[in-house]
RNA sequence: CGGGGUGUAGUUCAUCGGCAGAACGUCCGGUUUGGGACCGGAAAGUAGGAGGUUCAAUUCCUCUCACCCCGACCA
């Protein structure tokens, strides 16, 4: 892509009203707009990072069977009253739920379990339909009665929901194992720690559910972790407290402020009992199904990349989810030589399939090319200029000057030795 | 939903009863070209909205809307 034919270019000052610094460097870097308070549109460079995400969590999920599809948004209000969740005080708070021009009460789906429970009522019979395990990308609509911190907490987002359906609880469960470990997995892709706690159902269930914890200063939950190993409890339903040994390791166990980016649910039959799907089993008779339902927050995601993974400069992304691998910088490109090597090298790059983001622009100061090239965050940085094209600079072979982001350390390298290193 | 803060040029902010200001950005011309470069010129405004006080309101008062922060709540 070149950097001249994107939109929009990066902003230079502060929005106002930014204090969390998601807000602040994404906005900046053109990766994100605010429409209203907990409403965002991800903008180009945005989207890919979502996308990149969504292609993490679609790989790993894929592999435990799991089967992608879209579902509506828009619900209507009898399907909700079968789990009687439409009337619940607690649901009312956060679901819009309003009525279209004839009438007819609609809600905007804030989750899926009962809309998943109404499609496996139509298709499952058998236990030999079973297990089933379905997912999708969607947005979710929140009433939240405070948006905040950017795009961490907002009132429509960006979700992976999976809901899975089962003959027994040990099958359940067994999933629900085999879930929690593609979510380490799918995080740990995105280079976070993620810890895994016991935590509250709220309005879903009464039911085990564990939450994906990642340790933040921004975070709004609290949990207490162990400095030695990998035990985690929300403080929420911890019998643990701080200054206590871990139960583990006997480890020191202290109070850290983290930002929820998954949620698993064991739902039980509960659903399915109140919805009337059932299945029938070996010897003919009637059961209900086990569900759960696991959630993973892509567009808080993206927030809480940012806040983990920046300096003061900008952006510092995680080669796996950023929007681009390189971020070719053409500087002097008045001078023709240059810019027919700098041409030359973003072709060739692209020829090999590479992600590239190329600073095509004419007349704009080295200075902001490298400041944008920081706030923007792509890992790695490679320099056309005079200084490396051999036409200009007497040298007998053309360099490209490459910087990793977060980095000092500046090499020089030929084109070639600079595919080698990217097919590694 | 309770408490607090802020709304003025595209953006960030000054001004504070008496002709609407700056910086950045944008446009034009020129000089530059390795860390947001410089010179000259230009365009750009219903001061969030409504009402009130006043000879006069961006400025004071009331209401309202929006955004941000703290709390409550929550994935």
């Amino acid at each position: 892509m070149r950097y001249s034919q994107t939109f929009p270019k990066t902003i230079k000052q502060v929005p106002a009203g930014a204090d969390s610094i998601n807000h602040q460097l994404l906005v900046r870097g053109g990766y994100m707009d605010q429409l209203m308070a907990g409403s965002w549109t991800l903008l180009p460079l945005g989207w890919r990072v979502v996308s990149k995400i969504n292609d993490i969590i679609r790989e790993e999920l894929n592999v435990t069977g799991a089967l992608e599809m879209l579902m509506p948004l828009l619900h209507p209000r009898d399907i909700w009253d079968q789990t009687g969740r439409w009337s619940d005080p607690d649901v009312k708070e956060i679901m819009y739920q309003f009525k279209d021009i004839r009438g007819k009460e609609l809600g905007l789906s804030f989750t899926h379990e009962e809309i998943v429970m109404n499609l496996l009522g139509k298709y499952i019979h058998s236990y030999k339909d079973l297990p089933v395990k379905i997912y999708h990308f969607s947005t979710k609509f929140r009433n939240e009665p405070r948006a905040k911190s950017g795009i961490l907490r907002g009132r429509e987002f960006l979700m992976k929901d999976l809901y899975s359906a089962h003959v027994s609880k040990e099958d359940l469960q067994q999933y629900f194992q085999q879930v929690k470990e593609a979510y380490l997995r799918i995080f740990k892709k995105m280079e976070l720690e993620a810890r895994v706690v016991d935590a509250s159902g709220g309005i879903f269930t009464d039911s085990f559910t564990q939450e994906f914890q990642v340790v933040s200063p921004v975070g709004e939950d609290n949990i207490l972790i162990c400095e030695s190993c990998d035990f985690a409890a929300n403080i929420e339903v911890s019998q643990v407290k701080e200054g206590e040994k871990c139960p583990r390791c006997k480890g020191e166990i202290k109070m850290v402020n983290s930002i929820e980016a998954g949620h698993i649910f064991t739902l039980g039959t509960k659903y399915a009992k109140n919805m009337g799907v059932f299945f029938l089993d070996e010897q003919n008779k009637k059961q209900d199904l086990w569900f759960g339902s696991y959630g993973i927050g892509v567009s808080r995601l993206v927030g809480v990349l940012v806040e983990i993974f920046h300096d003061d400069k900008g952006i510092i992304w995680p080669e796996s989810v950023a929007p681009y691998i390189i971020h070719l910088v053409g500087l002097g490109l008045e001078e023709q030589g240059v810019k027919n090597k700098a041409e030359e090298v973003y072709q060739k790059l692209q020829d090999k399939g590479v992600e590239v983001l190329y600073d095509d622009r004419i007349g704009v100061s080295a200075g902001e090319k490298f400041a944008d090239a920081d706030l923007i965050g792509i890992p790695l940085r490679v320099v056309v200029s005079r200084k490396t094209h051999s036409a200009s600079s007497g040298q007998a072979e053309d360099k490209l000057e490459i910087k990793r982001r977060g980095e000092e350390k500046v090499e020089l390298v030929t084109l070639e030795e600079l595919l080698k290193e990217i097919e590694k």
